[in-house]
This record gives C-alpha cells, sequence and structure tokens, in this order.
RNA sequence: GCCCGGGUGGCGGAAUGGCAGACGCUGAGGACUUAAAAUCCUCCGGGGAUUUUUCCUCAUGUGGGUUCGACUCCCACCCCGGGCACCA
C-alpha cells in the first residue's frame, strides 16, 4: 500500500514504452526497414542521438519496421506544429502536444498506424542573437534548447516516434530547401527583384510583408517601427498560385475551421474587375480651357492632334465598377506611381507638386499613419481622357492609392465609393451621380441621349470651393438636376447618365462595358489578386544559404545540385549590425563558377525561416533520406495530414505557404495530392489574469515546474480538463489541485481493490489477463460471470458502460476533453458510492468496471493508466491492449424517469421501463397527484410524446 | 467600417430542440483526528410559500418571432474578444 507517486510511475513507464518502442510506426510500404538503417541526425553536441539507444532493447518486440512486415492497419498521421525551441516549454505548448497526444493515443487503441513526429524549427533570428549576446556559437545555443525542450517533451509521455525527430537547421535537411530552391528557380517560381522591403532596425534584417503587423510595426518587436528600403530580393512567386490557393480552399470546408479558411481567402483577396487606360491630355490641351470633346467612344483629343509629336502618355486603372465610370471625377496616382514626374513637368505648378509630393512620400512610409490618415493629394495640373465619353478628367495624386495594389491608380467615382467620396468632399471635386437604387429614376436620367453634356448634371460635393481641376468649375451653370449626395451609394442598382447604359443592373453594365472596352481596345478584363510573392530573403547568418553563385562572366549561375548542401561556415563572425554576416566571409563568399571555374561571388542571403516549415512535415515520412527530400511512396502513404493540430496565430503564413509548397511539390511530381493537410484544429491560447503568457507579462507557468509539482499526468488532465480546446483556457492553481485529487482517489480506489480481485479471480479463471485483452478485441460480451449477476452489479456495469459510449463519442467526434473526464470522474463517484463493493460485488465485476476507468483514462493519462492496469494483474503493457467496446446489452437501463409536463412545465414524473408505448406512459402520468391536479378542468389539446424522453399534456 | 468568434451561478464550464447549471473549483456544514493536513459524506443560481418532506415563481446579454416546448432555430439590437482594413 502506497500513495500515488507520479515523478516514479512516469519515469517507469516512459523508460519502458522506449524499450519496447511503442510509439513507432509500423513499416508502410514492404521490403527494407525503414527509419533504422540510416543515420541518426548528426551534429548533436551532447544529446544522444535518436534511434542510437533503442537499437537492441532485451525484451523488445519485433522491430516495427522490419524487413516485409508490411502492415495491414490503416495510416493517421497526426501532428502538432514544428515548435521553435526557445528554451523552457511553458503551458501554452503543453496544451497543444497534449491534445495531440490524446488523438495520436486514441487512434493507436483503435488500431491505427499512427505516425506521430516532433521536430524543431531550429533556424531563425533569436539563436543569432543570443550567439551575439552570449558569444557563443547559434548552434550550441540551439542545440542546447532542443535538448532541454526534448527532455521536458519526454517528460510529460508524448509519444512521438523520436526516430523520425528532424531538426531544420541541420544541412541533412536544409539542403533540400536549397534543392527546392533550384527546382523552383528552374521554373521561374524563384526570382529576383529589386524592391521596397520592410526593414526592422532591430532585427537588421528585412521582413516580409506578413511580419509587419500593427500597421507598420515589426512582429518580434512589436514597439519597433519598420522602415523603407530598396534591396534586391529573392522571391518565391506565390501569385503564380493565386487562383488555385483560393480555390482549393473549397477542399478543407469540415476540415478547417471556418475562421481560418475566410483568413487565407481575405489574405489572398481576389477582385474581379476591368483595367481601363485613359490617355493623357497634352499641355495644350489643357491650355485651352478644358471643353471636353462629345464624339462618344472616338478618343481622339483635339489637343493631342494639335500636337502629333507629343507623346500620348496612358494611365491604366483598375476597377471592380466600371458601371461607374461615368461618374468618375478625377484619375488619382499613387505618389510613388512612375508617371507622376513627368505629369507634373512643365506644368505652372510644378515646384509646388514636387514639394508636396516629397512630403507625401515621406509619410506614405509611416505606415502607421496610413489607416487613420486624411485624405491628402493635389491636382497635377493635368488631365486624363475618360474613353467612354471622351470627357476630360483631371489628374490628381493621392495618398491613398498603393501603388502595390492593382496598377497604382485608379478613376475616383465619389458617388459611389466611400474613399473617393471622402476625397472628394475634402477637395471639391464634382459627385456625379450615375447609379441609382430606383429602377423609375434611372428611366427619368437616362433620358437624356447627348453623352457629352453629362457634367451638368454632376454637382459640386457639399460646401466644397470648386477645385481647379475640377472640370464643374468651368461650367458655371452647372445646377443640380439630381440632388447631392449625403452618403455615397455603394450597392448595385441600376445605371444612370451613362449613355448607352443608363438603365442597365449594375451587374449587365458591368459585363457590357468591360467587354466594350476589350472590343475598342482601351479596356481588359482582370482579376487581380492582394496576395504578393513571398520574398524570403534574409541578411542573416542563421539560415539556409541561398544555393546562387554570381560570375562576371556567366552572370548568375545556380549551384549544381551535386554541390548541395552549400554549408554555413563553421564559424562566422557575428555582430548584429551592418551587412550579412555571410556576406563579409571571404571564405564563404569568394568561390569558383561552377560554369567557367573563373572568380565569382556566392549569393550571401539566408532564407526566411517559413520555408523551414513548409515541407518539414513531408521530410518525417522519410528522414534520413539522403538522395532526395522524401521517398515520394511514403508520402503517398502518409499523405494528407490526418489531423494537423497548432495555434490560430499561424492562419495566414505558415498554413499559406505550406499549401503553397505543396502545390510546388506537385507540379514537380513529388505529390499527387493539392491540399496537405486533411484537418486542422487550432487550440486556444493559454492565458494567466486574462491575457496569454508571455516572458514580458512575466506571467508564464513552465511546464517543468508543473511536472515537479503535480506529475505529467496531472497537468495533462488539467489542461483537457479545464475549457473545451478550442476555448482560451485560463490557468487556475485550484483547478489544478483538483486534478491531481482526482488522479489520486483513482490510484486509491483501484488500490484498495486489485489486490483481492485479482487473487480472488486467478481461482476462478487463471488466464483472465490475456482473455480479458482478447475480449476487448472482439467487441461486446462481458465475460458472464457464473451465476445471475446483483442488482448492484447491473448498475455499475450500467454505469461504466454508458460512461464508455459517452466517451467514446467525445474523444471520436466533438474532442470534448473536458466532458469525457467529467463522464469518468461520474463513474468514479458511483463506484465509491457503491462501497463496500465486496458486499454485492463479485471479484470479477469490479475488476471489469476498474479495468474500464483504466483504459478510458489511458490517452490522457498514460502513466497513471499503465501503472493501474499492471495493478489490476496484467503482465502486458496497456500499450498492447485496445479501445474498448462498448457492451449497448449492458448499457442499456432497466427503466427510465420521463418527466411530465403539462403546457410545457414539468408537473411531475414516471418511472417506465424502456421502449414504453405513449398509451401506458399517459395513463401512469394521468394517475399521479401532481399532474392530476393540473389537468382537472381542463381539456387535452394535444399530446406530445418522445419516447423514453417526455410527455407533455397541452391543455386549455 | 467589413469579416469571424463569444455572452449560462461566486469561478472554469455542461446541455445543439425535450427536466438549464452535469463535472470540477471556491465556500459552508458534518464525520474521522488530541489537533491540523489528507480523506470521506452533505449542502451550495435569485425570490417567495412551508415547521419539515415539499411546492410555486423568476432566471442562459436585451427585445421580438417560430414551436406543444428555445441556452439551442430565425430577426433586430447591446456588450466583449479576435482578424482584416484607404484593396480600387
Amino acid at each position: 500500500m502506497g500513495d500515488y507517486k507520479p515523478q516514479e510511475i512516469e519515469a517507469k513507464w516512459q523508460k519502458r514504452w522506449e524499450e519496447h518502442r511503442v510509439f513507432e510506426t509500423e513499416a508502410e510500404l514492404g521490403g527494407t526497414a525503414e527509419v533504422e538503417k540510416s543515420k541518426p541526425a548528426p551534429s548533436k553536441p551532447e544529446d544522444a542521438a535518436p534511434g542510437e539507444k533503442k537499437a537492441q532493447a532485451p525484451g523488445a518486440k519485433t522491430a516495427p519496421g522490419a524487413p516485409g512486415g508490411k502492415t495491414k492497419k490503416p495510416k493517421y498521421y497526426v501532428l502538432e506544429m514544428l515548435p521553435y525551441p526557445s528554451g523552457t516549454m511553458h503551458m501554452g505548448h503543453m496544451r497543444n502536444y497534449t491534445i495531440g497526444d490524446v488523438v495520436a493515443r486514441v487512434k493507436r487503441m483503435r488500431g491505427f498506424n499512427v505516425l506521430h513526429p516532433m521536430g524543431w524549427d531550429a533556424f531563425g533570428l533569436p539563436a543569432e542573437n543570443a550567439a551575439i549576446k552570449n558569444k557563443t556559437h547559434p548552434r550550441t545555443w540551439t542545440n542546447n534548447n532542443i535538448a532541454e525542450f526534448q527532455r521536458t517533451l519526454r517528460r510529460f509521455g508524448f509519444s512521438y516516434d523520436w526516430r523520425r525527430e528532424i531538426s531544420t537547421c541541420e544541412p541533412e535537411y536544409y539542403r533540400w530547401n536549397q534543392w527546392f530552391f533550384l527546382r523552383m528557380l528552374e521554373r521561374g517560381i524563384a526570382y529576383k527583384k529589386k524592391s521596397r522591403v520592410n526593414w526592422c532596425p532591430k532585427c537588421c534584417t528585412v521582413l516580409a510583408n506578413e511580419q509587419v503587423v500593427n500597421g507598420g510595426y515589426c512582429w518580434r518587436h512589436e514597439d519597433t517601427r519598420v522602415e523603407a528600403r530598396e534591396i534586391e530580393q529573392w522571391f518565391l512567386k506565390t501569385t503564380a498560385y493565386s487562383e488555385q490557393l483560393l480555390e482549393d480552399l473549397k477542399q478543407l470546408e469540415g476540415g478547417w475551421p471556418d475562421r481560418v479558411i475566410a483568413m487565407q481567402r481575405n489574405w489572398i483577396g481576389k477582385s474581379i474587375g476591368v483595367k481601363v487606360w485613359f490617355e493623357v491630355a497634352s499641355q495644350e490641351s489643357t491650355a485651352e480651357g478644358g471643353q471636353p470633346k462629345s464624339e462618344g467612344k472616338n478618343l481622339e483629343d483635339p489637343g493631342a492632334k494639335a500636337a502629333p509629336g507629343a507623346s500620348k502618355e496612358k494611365i491604366e486603372i483598375f476597377t471592380t465598377r466600371i458601371d461607374t465610370i461615368y461618374g468618375a471625377s478625377a484619375i488619382v496616382l499613387a505618389p510613388t506611381h512612375p508617371l507622376v514626374g513627368r505629369l507634373i513637368a512643365g506644368t505652372p505648378g510644378q515646384a509646388a507638386a514636387e514639394k508636396k509630393l516629397v512630403e507625401m512620400k515621406v509619410s506614405s512610409v509611416k505606415t502607421e499613419d496610413i489607416a487613420t490618415a486624411e485624405k491628402d493629394g493635389f491636382f497635377t495640373g493635368r488631365y486624363a481622357v475618360n474613353p467612354f465619353n471622351g470627357e476630360k478628367v483631371p489628374i490628381w495624386v493621392g495618398n491613398f492609392v498603393l501603388l502595390e495594389y492593382g496598377t497604382g491608380a485608379i478613376m475616383a467615382v465619389p458617388a459611389h465609393d466611400e474613399r473617393d467620396f471622402e476625397f472628394a468632399v475634402k477637395f471639391g471635386l464634382p459627385v456625379p451621380v450615375v447609379v441609382s437604387k430606383e429602377k423609375s429614376f434611372s428611366a427619368e436620367g437616362s433620358e437624356k441621349e447627348h453623352r457629352g453634356h453629362g457634367e451638368e448634371k454632376k454637382t459640386q460635393a457639399p460646401g466644397a470651393k470648386p477645385a481647379p481641376g475640377a472640370p464643374g468649375g468651368g461650367n458655371p451653370s452647372a445646377q443640380a438636376e439630381v440632388p447631392v449626395p449625403q452618403r455615397p451609394f455603394t450597392e448595385y442598382g441600376v445605371s444612370v447618365n451613362s449613355g448607352l447604359y443608363s438603365g442597365l443592373k449594375s451587374e449587365d453594365a458591368i459585363e457590357r462595358m468591360a467587354s466594350d472596352a476589350e472590343a475598342e481596345g482601351f479596356g481588359k478584363k482582370e482579376t487581380i489578386f492582394r496576395l504578393r510573392d513571398w520574398g524570403i530573403s534574409r541578411q542573416r547568418y542563421w539560415g539556409t544559404p541561398i544555393p546562387v553563385i554570381y560570375c562576371a562572366k556567366d552572370g548568375m549561375v545556380p549551384v549544381p545540385d551535386k554541390d548541395l548542401p552549400v554549408l554555413l561556415p563553421a564559424n562566422p563572425l557575428l555582430t548584429g549590425e551592418g551587412e550579412s554576416p555571410l556576406a563579409t566571409d571571404p571564405e564563404f563568399v569568394n568561390v569558383k563558377c561552377p560554369n567557367c571555374g573563373g572568380p565569382a561571388r556566392r549569393e550571401s542571403d539566408t532564407m526566411d525561416t517559413f520555408v523551414d516549415s513548409s515541407w518539414y512535415f513531408y521530410r518525417y515520412c522519410d528522414p534520413r533520406n539522403d538522395h532526395a527530400p522524401f521517398d515520394p511512396a511514403k508520402a503517398a502513404y502518409w499523405f494528407p495530414i490526418d489531423q494537423y493540430i497548432g495555434g490560430i496565430t499561424h492562419a495566414i503564413l505558415h498554413l499559406l505557404y505550406s499549401r503553397f509548397w505543396c502545390k510546388v511539390m506537385r507540379d514537380l511530381g513529388l505529390v499527387a495530392h493539392s491540399e496537405p493537410i486533411a484537418r486542422l484544429f487550432t487550440q486556444g491560447m493559454v492565458q494567466k489574469g486574462g491575457v496569454a503568457m508571455s516572458k514580458s507579462r512575466g506571467n508564464v507557468v513552465g511546464a517543468e515546474e508543473m511536472a515537479d509539482k503535480y506529475g505529467a499526468d496531472t497537468g495533462r488532465l488539467y489542461t483537457l480538463f479545464a475549457a473545451p480546446p478550442e476555448k482560451d483556457l485560463e490557468w487556475s492553481e485550484e483547478s489544478i489541485e483538483g486534478a491531481w485529487r482526482f488522479l489520486n482517489r483513482v490510484y486509491r480506489m483501484v488500490e484498495k481493490h486489485w489486490e483481492k480481485a485479482t487473487a480472488e479471480e486467478k481461482r476462478e479463471d487463471n488466464a483472465e489477463s490475456a482473455e480479458f485483452a482478447e475480449r476487448k478485441l472482439q467487441g461486446p460480451g462481458a465475460k458472464a460471470a457464473p451465476g445471475a449477476p446483483t442488482q448492484k452489479e447491473r448498475e455499475l456495469l450500467r454505469k461504466a458502460h454508458q460512461t464508455l459510449r459517452r466517451v467514446t463519442q467525445d474523444f471520436e467526434g466533438r474532442w470534448h476533453f473536458n466532458s469525457a473526464i467529467a463522464q469518468i470522474m461520474e463513474l468514479v463517484n458511483a463506484i465509491y458510492a457503491a462501497e463496500p463493493l465486496e458486499d454485492g460485488v463479485r471479484p470479477a465485476v469490479q475488476k471489469e468496471v476498474l479495468e474500464l476507468v483504466t483504459l478510458m483514462l489511458a490517452p490522457m493519462t498514460p502513466h497513471l493508466a499503465e501503472e493501474l492496469w499492471e495493478m489490476l494483474g496484467h503482465k502486458d503493457g496497456l500499450w498492447t491492449v485496445a479501445w474498448p467496446a462498448i457492451n449497448e446489452e449492458l448499457a442499456k437501463e432497466d427503466e427510465v424517469e420521463i418527466p411530465v409536463q403539462v403546457n410545457g412545465k414539468v408537473r411531475g414524473r414516471v418511472t417506465m421501463p424502456p421502449g414504453a408505448a405513449q398509451d401506458e406512459v399517459v395513463k401512469r402520468a394521468t394517475a399521479d397527484a401532481g399532474v392530476a391536479g393540473h389537468l382537472a378542468g381542463k381539456t387535452v389539446r394535444k399530446v406530445i410524446f418522445v419516447q423514453d424522453k417526455l410527455l407533455n399534456i397541452v391543455v386549455s
């Protein structure tokens, strides 16, 4: 007799699991041993490499990957997101891995060949920064952290196949990043371009757009504003897959949380519209006084004719609402638009415009302001011609137009766009209405066929003075036939004041006008995406070197496959400032050209670490392959991932890049599928004091300290019980005490009965142990104890099997681990309530009930469950036992209590055998005094009867 | 502004059309103990009636609706959290 000592129990079973290689996958393909034969992960300074120590454990079962041992089990791939080994493991990690581990263990008990691997997202800035600070090597820092993190993971008994461990900073891994890069380079998916980039002065490196958060701050340093710089960068053409990335989201519906799909869709940002070219009117024409020409779609501008030598600039705009083009009262260019300089050259206001432009360019860098900034802009002094009606519209520059999106130029339609309306109000541009909500109005408006007079309908924005560029200003007789809108009307309606198109519904107008624009040669239907290409260049040391060489003679030359991997130099000079550390290392940089053998220079950028995590889950299928990233046959067996589990923080970046990578691999012929992850689960955060745990807030609870205090099983149980897994979890010391008490209560319960139960049972049946396990696999039919069961036995067995039914459901379907635990607690309470068990419950039944409790707890508190299983007299580990089958016969109720309602209020209860017919229930119910009282003197209108559930008598 | 979540006792939460508050925490009381801890047992949403057993009534953010019956479904609104945001 002793107490529950989690530390002892946990160490004992972890050792045994390892000896018996319990968590290793079975061979997915016939033939060779899969993982063992290959080399262990190299260059781990202290930690013994995985795969070594279990070579010949005494009493080990046949190696799962033994030759010819192809498994017949169905596969199941469950994966938690690759951790960055930042040192200590906190409760957020712990919760993530606990959920995954329960799933993995349940699936194993249900007869699946489970792949449940773990590895390290080992490249990245913190290692480099720590190395600079502590004057160590990033590899040393990283590997120390990995060792620490791994020790903690093992302490929690997570059921990983450690043979498959990978670390992305090892050349054996990152050489395949380089290999993929070269394949992408061959296909034009990887390319280099000069671009304005986000520069974090703290990281001293370039950030991806996605890494810029909160409107202009570094995602790592939320207090540091990102600056803009122009640098040559490597990009991966994610935009080549925009349409597929969007389209294939449909495949994920049902398997992924709706909000993640929504966020991805939002991020990709598809817009269907039209590009339209507006010709720029010559300056002479502008000087003429700007009387617009009204020859319909003949675009020849008189000014342009008058000066045939003048170049005809065209401004390309993009719009999703071409139906509003008759309401365009300006063209607005981004301040950084390349045409701006040429347009203002030679205009009277050139000097002022240039000054203004500089101001706007500076302020637009401060992205923080953009969201809240007031609309700003200026008139260039030039006009463009609306190709639909030949009308001249002023060309403006506006701070709200982004060069990066669309064409960097828009047509401003104030009457039908919020943003344009705001701009027009501020600068006094006209607000011509060209879409009406009502049909009758449109008929009226479309009567004037001479489009050239469209401007007569234009009205000044309320309270605004005519702007210099407002054509309405040149027409003093303009009068408001159409009321000045107070708000822009942005919905679809019916076109008005739109020439030939007046009277059309917006949908039809868009279609017709787009087609006409194409036919006339001044427009093109176009779909644009918000998604940008993925900038992967980083000017840092601790990442994958980009395998490219620059030769004075041959230009850019890819590193040949045979020369991979391009290794990181062993001893970099890390300062954290200035140029990339690789660029200043002559041994790394100076290289012979692979083509001509002449002197050349190596690329010194390294890759974004999101590259590492975009395909790592394929490597787990074949982690030691040294001639390919993985064997396609193995990936075909394991993929797609059946269940991926991680934080919502990766809803966009990591998952989008992973989806992109998969499609590239598909096009390379490596995989046949288009989506790598069939099901995604995003667990909630662990909070303390209502906020996420973080070092800066100082509210972190370490996994290690919790294991010290209560043991791993209590920690696991607590995180599962305290909240449903998708919701945030508020850390509570009191609640964890509750979990601890419960496990002690279970332990005491089993301890009290095991000795007697097993001893007596041996007399009855000394082959019980083996047979029990066998029976579990065969399904229902608890071994009938000789003689008729007692009432107490029936009740206990019923409760046990009912619990099993609910717990099975909670594990399989909804992942309501908290209510599964609540059910088991109820069962344990029922067993306590039935004490003394000796009184009326035979040992075999005692044992059956206790075994069910143990088996149901096994996925959640595996160490304790193993210990209890052993206490209950089993020689073979619990890991050999299948999930128990529900015995519906035993679970069935003898009688049910049916609430009886009168007019929907419970007025009594009757106890009936299950399946009792309505007549009988009504008969019994009306005999009930409480019910009868409410029926007296009333007429029964209706009787609602739900078998075994409820009776409702409606009276009046 | 747009798009997602969410709102139930002192607290975490359960119930997805059928007895609201399972299970746990906290709190109160009792048993055991010289005592404490641990353990075991009982009670614990508000209001009211009743000596007690018990009964009535209100209650799942607010207001409507559908239904014999609504935490659950529908409409409108309020509040909280998250994501996106001059996206043309």
